[in-house]
DNA sequence: TTGCCAGTTGGAACCGGTTCCAGTATACTG
DNA sequence: CAGTATACTGGAACCGGTTCCAACTGGCAA
């Protein structure tokens, strides 16, 4: 990679010392300027007191003239918040946390909230994360993405009278927004089932990237979905792996490589499902007509790959997260709401099947 | 789309008013724990100056037991700065934007900086951001990614003392990081060229989603290839259109329609290629063999599509501007440092050519 | 012994808002 | 007409840190 560095020749005189801002007008400033106190100033500039419509004028006139703005850090400390909403998201590059922040910012659009991001990249960036958000009291509230939170986290949001709301993860202590994972992840399989296919596998990864324990709740779905049209489970169909395409890509070469491998799959995940596509492109398979593909989460890319996926109402979740915790900033209480979203099918050209009719020449894509 | 309510049951006490948080031990309770005065204590949070070894011990002691957190607020309020670096940036979904802030994030890790995120959406939204940079002085530093500075946001940035850095856009009186999208162009044309092609197009975007006038750098440098090959340049062969997939599945059905459709096409972003191949596709094209496409960014997808395409360092040139930021904010001076990057070609399926050997059937994927 | 310095320490003043109480002017009540 | 509410206003006190100056200590050179 090829780095060219510039100089910029002297147009701008030398630039003074950055780091301390410039000295800016005060609140006592204004209340000179106007001839009046800082108190009416203050009510003018909060428009919850009465004030002369005449003195108004003159307040604002002054704050005009002397290019006034209230200090966000003074206004943050003697009101006891910050105007601030904390956002806890694991690796935030996905287009998953990607459409969910979308949504929360939709819902704090307007609010006069600012977004700030923690980005969770390892366990230890989570317990960091949670222990900022608890000590310094920098945010109002927190949402916090598919991320667990530990006991003691939920214990110091109480105590502080932190609210926080949940998305993509529950607990019963706090509102949250999830999906019914285990129903989409039995839709997704009956629609396998219905196309015919009895040799069905579940490729998967957990569901939250930093709890071992925390098996992804498509397992229960796809386990009952097969129960409920008689088909016998077999272990040997299910593969947990990595959350990536190279995890699909090896998940489906050892399904291949089985004496009676699967003529479809359920894939917990558009990334990995993009990997299975390369696995069944590298063996040859004509996609849907030799194996049969469904996804889960309709990222972007699905639809230029033609995958069958779940869609999970990504950027709706962020929407109704901010809401809830809009609302509990709001009551000045949290009430633990869960709201539970369904998953919707989207069938592509995956999957195959007579019940769908596809577009002529682009029923194979692999 | 189904959606659920469940309240919860009871399991909780009532909670208690939350917005208001709890009353938390201050620098005042810490100084009467340890039997010491608070400028004392502050030496001891800050490390800045000396204090006898016991004295200290005993101080963190008194915090430890009081759990005491120094209020984000109140340092903020007499330190005069946030420890925040706000981020401007567009439409903040797109796989560009997030690569970028994910190398801002590489930059910002374990500096104690927060990241505070302006999306723009439409013009008024920029302008409200740039507002509120300026405004209340939420950061100490911010970085504009994709958006052209106006005049009077640079002289206020001047004024405030407040260090910005542009990322993808430029100015002389900011530091910046931006790749050479001429160069690149022409590179992209030339190995177009290269493959024996003579007629090819150009479809792109503006720079600047939100400046009418902006441009893409693209196009000089996809004239200047064909200039240095002896083409003559068609003005029916440049498209500037909406930055979707739709916008350049219309540009190539335009292009298509022409008395002498060209044989390859540059796009400047992956995004429209994305649309283009589906053009191409509906149009009984075969990829490469009667249409070779180049695209432009590499984003996440191109792998997946075999895009050829041009990768733009996008986390890189997001690191290196939170890098140069950070030492603004740290040596307390603004240098308007110019860092230019090169796009690299990335060769796969939808170019052709025989100047490459394609792994056996992957050739076409139309 | 005195003088001086470096190492420590306490705490008033300050950062720039909000809040609340006391005070003034005006309006309305009986 | 006094009596009392009502509308508005000023500014001290406060939010919880940082900074700076004055003061105190002991060690060491003169």
């Amino acid at each position: 990679m090829v780095l060219k560095q510039d100089k910029a020749e002297g147009q701008q005189p030398p630039a003074r010392p950055a780091g301390v801002p410039a000295k800016r007008a005060t609140i006592r400033d204004v209340a000179r300027e106007a001839g009046v106190g800082i108190g009416t100033v203050s009510r003018v500039l909060s428009g919850r007191a009465p004030v002369a419509p005449a003195t108004r004028a003159r307040v604002e006139a002054a704050m005009r003239k002397l290019g006034y703005h209230p200090s966000r850090a003074a206004q943050a400390l003697s009101r006891r918040r910050t105007n601030t909403i904390a956002v806890v998201v694991p690796l935030f590059t996905r287009y998953f946390y990607v459409e969910v922040l979308r949504g929360i910012e939709e819902a704090l659009d307007e609010t006069g909230y600012a977004l700030v991001i923690h980005s969770v990249e390892r366990a230890a960036d989570r317990d960091r994360a949670f222990g900022d958000l608890v000590e310094s009291q920098r945010a109002d509230g927190a949402l916090i993405v598919s991320l667990a939170p530990d006991l003691s986290l939920i214990e110091s949001l109480r105590a502080l009278h932190l609210p926080a709301v949940l998305i993509d993860s529950s607990h019963p202590a706090l509102p949250s927004v999830v999906v019914d994972h285990e129903r989409a992840a039995a839709e997704a399989t009956h629609h396998l089932l219905r196309l015919g296919h009895r040799r069905v596998a579940l490729i998967d990864r957990k569901d939250d990237p930093f709890s071992a324990e925390a098996a992804s709740a498509r397992i229960p779905g796809y386990r009952r979905a097969l129960a409920e049209a008689a088909i016998p489970w077999r272990a040997e169909y299910e593969v947990i792996i990595d959350f990536t395409p190279e995890g699909g890509q090896t998940a489906l070469r050892s399904l291949l490589a089985l004496p009676e491998p699967p003529t479809a799959v359920f894939v917990g995940s558009d990334t990995q499902a993009l990997g299975v596509l390369e696995a069944a492109r590298e063996a040859g398979l004509r996609v849907p007509g030799d194996l049969a593909i469904v996804g889960y989460n309709d990222i972007e890319v699905a639809r230029y790959v033609g995958l069958t996926t779940m869609r999970v109402p990504m950027r709706e979740m962020g929407r109704r997260g901010g809401e809830l915790l809009l609302r509990a900033l709001d009551l000045g209480e949290v009430e633990a709401v869960h709201l539970r979203f369904d998953a919707e099918l989207i069938v592509r050209r995956t999957c195959g099947g007579s019940l769908f009719r596809m577009p002529t020449g682009i029923d194979a894509i692999g």
